[in-house]
DNA sequence: CTGAAAGCGCTTACAG
DNA sequence: CTGAAAGCGCTTACAG
């Protein structure tokens, strides 16, 4: 432990003077600039050390015009606060946080009002950061758009949709429904309900991926079988024993993420219903819990944590200058019971 | 939406020669200094709007020596990536960010090396933020109170041991612990085991409620029945198999979280026993996910975004210089199938 | 009520 | 290889 020894140096010009030398070499000396002597650097170094002293950072990056801060942005429906809860998310936020500070980024949270992205551009949001990740896209592709028309440094988690001016990390949507589908249809099951909002690019891409499975087998998306469900539990609850009750044919669920997977197992289970028996219920996430359900939950697996740090590779290269493509990253059905297969 | 109109301004200057003023002026008008008269304030205020111009914190924050960040540190165990992702984790933050972002403070995250957490003071973390929120103590109560010895201001929501020098909120653990067993030995289960680690003080008052409701009753804790289940949820499930297959006796389990009654649940059902006919089950926490369990689970709820809210007010508080007292929120049995009662 | 000046802690083009 | 000087965008004590 470095523990500070005589003289309190509490910034530059203290260690400067300390060493004998100008404000300028010291600053040169810890920044390891090559014109400088290694005699004198290491003096520099180790007078650092020595006392404990680290660079301003905050100065630093104040006269160097930037910020080290990344914000990431959640775009959630505020009043649905299930949804941030999701573990999905802290995955996320994890991958996030841990290559940021690698880069010796900080990470700024926010979550955006959904109706009003663009707010964020006289926000310290955006205003005091060097990029911005957004998490989803929700329903403001067009928003997102006109920010990243100003030159701004950002990514968006969520589905390259035609016409977009943003850098797009994405997990293969269309692939995993038409997987999870089709695995499904494998087993036999022939009445296969989709459960989840489609009204985002990301669910609208599963939702595809779902009904060219059915294509396959020459069936086509009942839209009876196609339910909205709220992230808000309870509510879904709700709408999943309504369409049950009314008596439409049902012997498999695709669910847009294990959140809604798990609440359509603990709701079809109370209406009598078992699970995979009477119908066989498949998730998208594969969160942690999702092993330990009851019965555990066949799901399609991604990524998180690694998507996590692709996102902050995406806009330090652009903070670099450098052109950054989209990235879609592999998603794999994970097997469980709930699907009827083990 | 203020677009800019003709000139572009980039900064006080900028503004203060368009309106005429020096820029201390401007500065005074922009916050709203009373001594600047209505007028020049009102004038300088819509110029500023009508360019889209605002002050830059960065550059305030500089002058006046303060970041405007509060950095949160999760005490984890970096190993155990599955207790990051604990929701429980996720809905603290949430209520942490959104009451920070009330009072216009941006959040740091990190998270800590427990082994080190004194490494923090040389670090972004603490020599960059204004305030830092420890969430969990870990084994690190020693470390902790070091640096609470150097006059920084942290909050710590954990457990409040004795001799500590920092402020801590905290739940109401050793009563959640109590109710949960009391609860289960009204239901007449008596060979009650505790599920999880009680290496840090939250997770011992938990068991000493434990206890305590068993003394009541004149039982003693076995200490066969008290199992540090570990975060990592495979390994949680080797463990409890571990236990029931060695063919201790066992009707009810305590555990330390959600997360760890579902692994247990799930492990429980696996080895053919019912849930909770054979064993009952209480968790702790009430994360979102609780109330869709198969069974549902009865829990301990802890209002935590509530916790999060207190958490900013109490470093917000210390900042200002003021005295700011420890905190206890209630916690609250929720009684679902999982404990036999409902 | 307003302005000129100093200064927060750094970096870097320029000069030597 | 090193230093003196300017300046990043603000705020505020001091003077008027």
């Amino acid at each position: 432990m470095a523990k500070p020894t005589d003289t309190k140096i509490a910034n530059l010009q203290d260690l400067a003077d300390l060493a004998g030398v100008s404000r300028a070499t010291a600053s040169r000396a810890l920044n390891d600039n090559p014109v400088i002597s290694e005699k004198t650097r290491e003096k520099l170094q180790a007078l650092a050390k020595s006392h404990g002293y680290s660079i301003n950072q905050k100065a630093r990056d104040f006269r160097l015009q930037r910020t080290s801060v990344i914000s990431v942005v959640f775009m959630l429906d505020i009043a649905s606060e299930q949804h941030m809860s999701d573990p999905f998310f802290l995955d996320m936020l994890g991958g996030i946080a841990d290559a940021l500070a690698e880069h010796n980024y900080d990470l700024l949270l926010a979550h955006a009002p959904v109706e009003d992205v663009l707010e964020l551009r006289n926000n310290r949001v955006m205003q005091q950061s060097d990029g911005t990740i957004f998490i989803g896209q929700a329903q403001q592709h067009g928003q997102l758009n006109e920010l990243a028309e100003d030159d701004t440094n950002m990514v968006v988690w969520g589905y390259p949709v035609r016409d977009k001016s943003y850098v797009v990390v994405s997990g293969d949507n269309a692939g995993g429904g038409y997987a999870s589908t089709k695995h499904l249809l494998e087993l036999g099951r022939r009445q296969i309900a989709f459960f989840g909002s489609v009204d985002n690019p990301e669910n609208a891409a599963r939702h595809e991926g779902y009904l060219k499975a059915l294509g396959e087998y020459g069936l086509d998306g009942n839209p009876e079988r196609m339910v909205d469900v709220p992230f808000e539990m309870h509510r879904a609850r709700e709408v999943i024993k309504e369409m049950v009750e009314s008596g439409i044919d049902l012997d498999a669920a695709v669910c847009v993420s294990d959140v809604v997977a798990l609440a359509t197992i603990s709701t079809l289970q109370e209406l009598g219903l078992e699970v995979p028996k009477d119908v066989a219920v498949v998730g998208y996430d594969d969160i942690s819990l999702a092993a330990y359900s009851n019965p555990p939950l066949t799901t399609i697996r991604q990524n998180i944590r690694h998507a996590g740090r692709i996102l902050v590779e995406s806009v330090l290269g652009q903070i670099q200058g450098e052109h950054v493509p989209d990235t879609m990253l592999a998603s794999e059905l994970v097997i469980r019971k709930s699907s009827g297969a083990g």
